[in-house]
DNA sequence: GATGAATGAGACTTCATTCAT
DNA sequence: CATGAATGAAGTCTCATTCAT
């Protein structure tokens, strides 16, 4: 863990300090998404980003903090884009499909965030070994959709349903999509999208 | 490398042989289903199985041939229990019910094997980087599925739908029910199953 | 920390390990005496033992237990060595005289052993930062000695003194005594002994 | 390299200069007492003085100077202290019995410079790994201490001994006692004091 | 059939120092 | 006068693998 008067809890020059942490950023992703977790060594990261080892250890207080770091971006900034896209719907049908939607445009444009943030979940661990994020979807994305089938259920829009048990689903299987395609790029997302919404749409409808 | 079964050099006697490879598979289910792929070293495979380390290195060619053979032990055994259950029934709903029931069924009566298969498969990687084992559904597994969901189209049991898109769909969402079962032991396995086959009942019926 | 079967808390071979270790903590203790405390590093101490720097891994848990088992060796060894000249004397005041002369002659026939010792004991620290050793006499010769002069008193060898602060006040003289030849190993040593047994007897008797 | 005082290059303001310099020594000097000369980088002296790593480059050429001017900050300081009460005497034996009781009174009053002067004394080395600083008493001292005991013997008020040997003796117990107490606070070092000049006192008269 | 011992490669991290600003 | 940023060197330790026994 960092101990001197380096940027870790005194940042100095937040521009200088917030563009080279992008940098090394996007260099663990890249890594990650290229040769997995275990592989995704510091000099492998640094080579990459044609950085020094070193200047990431200035940066980050450990290849910990920057895994955790990398995680925290990726669901930043996909939940800034997913958001946009669930405010233009008000009924909870179409909140829903806007998720499946946005979710799977989202790392559909940004095949190396989806390998990194896949990897990087199934694989963090804490120093007494625990994961240090969940594996399967966010809690809070499980609340999200929960919520919403819920309120489908009372407006009538949907019919009797364990409503966590559906959003648990729902959300597998947007990730299941994201695999499927990032195992094989050339099966094709939207199209995949719009099957799954058909399925859920069926499968919960009154 | 090798990649054949055996120690190196001649076999002398094939049950002692068995029995150690098979007593080493199962301290390295263990060690992976508890410490992850990345801290699964040999060290830790040995000391879980009460062996030496070079006792490994004399059963398997290496690390990556052992993991291979986990794979390849769940993967069979596995099969050996679905197909049986497939075999139980005729039409084609009916064996994917039983598909999706009995791979639920193994894999919940088999925690460690379930941790073990899903972090092996989605990081053991050869020599050059890529991915040893598909990550999502295996290829037969999907082909079988596509294969009963024409026959139940030709047979007018489901509607018309991509039978290759909806296999994958099932795949994903099986795994998805373990890996949610897996990350929180309290999830009613069962449940999870049979609602995914109402689910899955729904979507496809005519 | 050693997690895996090697010979740290399994030995196996007692006499290549034993053999080994002892090899191991000879060019510890040749580094330290030779570069000191903070420049004897792994590599150093591998150099002069002609040995690699793993081999030293496998057969001590780290630096921290290395250093701690020199120190274990030297005080072991010369405890020994004193011992039997104690052993030799029947009066309180022959006793701390062969104490004194037997520990000046077992550290004055091993320099490198010195050094190694007062310099690790100067400076090995426990991870929370104490210091893992007493740097100034150990409390069991502190005790040793003042029971001596104690029992000294009793006798009416002796006049009286606070033992305790004389006892230690002995302890540091030949500390300093092995210092100044250490420094300068000109200095002659049995003089030097001599001398300090006549200044204590005279400081101290009756 | 650099060895001089002052900044690098032209000094612009011997008063700021000499100021930060103090801060420096200072910091170095409370770094050194409390984690030990190996744990005391510059980012640590850095931290405990609130300075960053590079205005000590500033002042000082490196580390290595930095250290130099610790301990002839400390010694000269002691000096000043010790020299004043050792002119308060006329003969030999009380100028002794003066530069026991101020060296212990200096010490035992800055107990962090005590501790920084001997760690950096032990260990403090050139690059060419020998010792910078003599770890037993200064050869000034022991001249001093040596001159003073020959003046005594010709003025009758001391026996007859090696005036070399009795003043190393001096000069090591007293490092003997600030070590004890060092190592133990609760040790009450004017008492210690006091019985270390009867001690000297009994051995040394007629 | 089995393994204790050994090792080179490579992992992460800390360090003192430099330099442009 | 001061320092944020950067870096190469070196530190300790873990790893999978080999080999003589």
């Amino acid at each position: 863990m960092r101990t001197d008067a380096g940027p870790v809890g005194r940042i100095r020059n937040p521009i200088i300090e917030a563009a080279r942490r992008a940098q090394i950023i996007d260099a663990a992703i890249e890594t990650v998404a290229e040769v997995g977790y275990s592989r995704a060594s510091l000099a492998q990261i640094a080579r990459r980003g044609q950085l020094s080892k070193s200047v990431i250890s200035y940066h980050f207080a450990g290849k910990h903090e920057l895994f955790e770091q990398v995680v925290t971006e990726i669901y930043g900034d996909s939940w800034a884009f997913i958001e946009a896209r669930l405010a233009m719907r008000s009924n909870p049908a179409g909140k829903i499909r806007a998720y499946i939607e946005s979710n799977l445009a989202y790392l559909g444009a940004h095949r190396s965030r989806l390998l990194a943030v896949a990897n990087i979940v199934a694989n963090h661990r804490d120093a007494d070994g625990t994961l240090r994020f969940s594996p399967t979807a966010d809690e809070s994305v499980i609340t999200l959709l929960s919520d919403l089938l819920r309120q489908g259920q009372l407006e009538g829009e949907f019919r009797e349903f364990p409503p966590r048990l559906v959003a648990v689903m729902i959300g597998q299987a947007i990730i299941g999509a994201l695999g499927e395609w990032a195992a094989n790029p050339e099966v094709d997302l939207p199209t995949y999208g719009e099957e799954l919404v058909s399925l859920f749409d069926r499968a919960t409808r009154r």
